[in-house]
DNA sequence: GCCGTTTTCGGCCCGACTGTTTTCAGTCG
């Protein structure tokens, strides 16, 4: 069994001892192993049965806790676990994914009704049977449904970051050959719905024998000749893979990448040319002779296309640009010089700020801003004026050529209701680099978060508007504001737009980063990593700007260090 | 339930908002 498997039922059996009302800080105690252990370096399973070697080392689990993970090893579960989940419908957990319901209302609503399903819960609602409990009224009902509904049009869909792990471990179970994943995975949308794998192969049989026999598929959904699908690990991802011959394989990998409407527009062109397009090729009308496939340049080639990034194939003017040969040279990962939005053990990190420092370094980085969070943010232990300005100091006496990297002393400022600044101009005025986030008060009417945006925007600290959606993938839509006004008085106060590669977030992405570019706007790719392992979701803020169609120009942290410092000098 | 210790018990990030109350519990971050 895997860490995160261990640590997954840990943290599910966390929700329901928090559902049946027991001692919070016992909760809490398997919340923080069930974390210790998914960012443990090592297999937990290899550590239990080395009798050199104990599973307490690892810091959270004492004696207690490791005596539950050597059950969860032997048998799959645990005595707690197994008494919880008799206890309480499996509809339990899942009703903690919908706003305004939290453990104790889940119980209470448990208790009074037999709720099995979220349907059971709607029809409350619908029926204003919540409202007959203690503390639950109309808007609650009203909220739930609501929930409910947002809930349900994510279900079934993936981020893109578990997609993206899914994809690396059959890349790596097929070592020997190119496993290559299309589909939205390769356009690096910010969710995917399935797994679309392409293999290159004369012969697909023993392939897609192997595939199925994998040790996660749980159901084989299909399997033919050239193609199966499947059911993949514990959150039933489906996997299709399809084995082709060298001669289709740029076709089949063109066709499958889409988008659909992208493809459409291919093969209306095609048309044009006396050309038909599938996903075997590019074939003459009249004849039928083959006039390319195996590689997608030479399809793109022969309709007259430069090769488009799958990143922008989602026709939006991609085609047209591909046809005059101005398409954009997109953004690279490598291209990424520094990372300027993360957190240290001093608010709400995990890691200090010398061991973010050297990660960085490893990552090849030339420079880094460290951006904790301001006071306003109690729960995190934000940092006030006297902490901002001792943090400031601290950095100022890094030796920055002993250290490898250049640090730069940061702040995630909150930006407070009537969009002024959670920390004194004088605090402010001591840091190399000011990132502006809002945390609180989320559902403002337009106008008035558009103020309060605006004002940020133009106070003369703020380099950065981090994270300027507020969107959470699957849980909650962006605030509302005028994009446009605020982009615009971004771009007019050197302020850059952040693309916060967090996989929950992805915030800014594609229309908006298109949108603020147009505008003027310069930007920021940055992982706001809570810990040194987020440092690696780097990948996802640089496909997440390609969708945008950003440019290494457009980005402030792709600068070499001394041109990095001095575009963000005042 | 873990951790650290002034070793075997006490502390463990908590403030703000919401909607329901009629003085505050529950949720959120």
């Amino acid at each position: 069994m895997e860490n995160i498997e261990i640590a997954r039922m840990l943290a599910q059996t966390a929700d329901l001892m928090e559902i049946a009302g027991e001692d919070p800080f016992r909760i809490r105690s398997y919340r923080n192993a069930a974390a210790a252990i998914e960012g443990f370096p090592e297999r937990v399973a290899d550590i239990a049965c080395n009798p050199a070697r104990k599973v307490t080392e690892i810091s959270g689990v004492g004696k207690g806790l490791a005596a539950v993970v050597c059950e969860i090893l032997s048998r799959g579960s645990f005595d707690k676990r197994d008494e919880l989940v008799e206890r309480y419908p499996p509809t339990a957990l899942e009703m903690l994914n919908i706003q305004g319901l939290g453990p104790k209302s889940i119980a209470l609503i448990i208790e009074h009704f037999r709720v099995t399903s979220l349907e059971d819960l709607e029809r409350l609602c619908n029926d204003q049977k919540l409202r007959t409990l203690p503390r639950m009224g109309a808007k609650l009902e009203d909220k739930v449904l609501r929930s409910i509904a947002a809930y349900r049009q994510s279900a079934g869909r993936f981020l893109l970051r578990f997609a993206m792990g899914v994809a690396d471990e059959l890349k790596d179970y097929f070592s020997d050959r190119t496993v290559e994943a299309a589909g939205s995975l390769r356009r690096g949308k910010e969710s995917v719905g399935d797994l679309d794998l392409l293999v290159c192969h004369a012969d697909p049989e023993p392939v897609l024998d192997r595939f199925v026999k994998h040790s996660k598929v749980s159901e084989v959904l299909a399997k033919g000749e050239n193609k199966a699908s499947v059911k993949f690990g514990l959150e039933g991802i489906q996997v299709d893979m399809r084995v082709l011959p060298p001669q289709s394989y740029g076709a089949a990998m063109q066709y499958f990448t889409g988008s659909k409407t992208h493809n459409v527009i291919l093969r209306q062109r095609a048309l044009r040319r006396g050309l038909t397009l599938n996903e075997y090729g590019l074939f003459e009308l009249e004849g039928n002779a083959r006039m390319g496939g195996a590689t997608e340049q030479e399809i793109y080639e022969r309709l007259g296309l430069d090769w488009i990034p799958p990143e922008m194939r989602e026709a939006q003017g991609e085609i047209e640009a591909a046809e005059q040969h101005r398409l954009p040279r997109l953004i690279e990962l490598s291209d990424i010089r520094g990372d300027l939005h993360m957190h240290t053990r001093e608010t709400d990190g995990r890691a200090s700020l010398a061991e973010m420092a050297e990660c960085c370094q490893a990552r090849g980085y030339e420079y880094i801003a460290i951006t904790d969070h301001s006071k306003a943010l109690a729960m995190a232990n934000g940092l006030d004026e006297a902490r901002v300005i001792a943090f400031a100091e601290q950095v100022r006496h890094i030796d920055h050529q002993a250290a490898g990297i250049r640090i730069f002393s940061g702040l995630e400022c909150d930006i407070r209701r009537d969009g002024s600044m959670d920390i004194d101009d004088d605090a402010l005025a001591a840091l190399d680099f000011v990132v502006a986030s809002v945390h609180s008060f989320m559902n403002l009417e337009p106008a008035e978060m558009t103020d309060r945006l605006l004002r940020a925007v133009e106070n003369r600290y703020v380099r950065v508007l981090g994270h300027p959606t507020g969107r959470m993938l699957f849980n909650r839509d962006g605030y509302k504001y005028d994009f446009e006004a605020v982009a615009t008085a971004a771009a007019h106060n050197n302020v850059a737009l952040e693309v916060n590669s967090s996989p929950e977030r992805l915030d800014l992405y594609d229309p908006l980063l298109r949108a603020a570019k147009a505008k003027g706007c310069k930007f920021t790719i940055s992982t706001d990593a809570h810990h040194p392992k987020h440092l690696a979701n780097m990948r996802y803020g640089v496909l997440t700007a390609r969708r945008g169609w950003l440019q290494k120009e457009d980005v402030l942290n792709t600068l070499p260090v001394n041109q990095f410092a001095e575009a963000i000098r005042r």
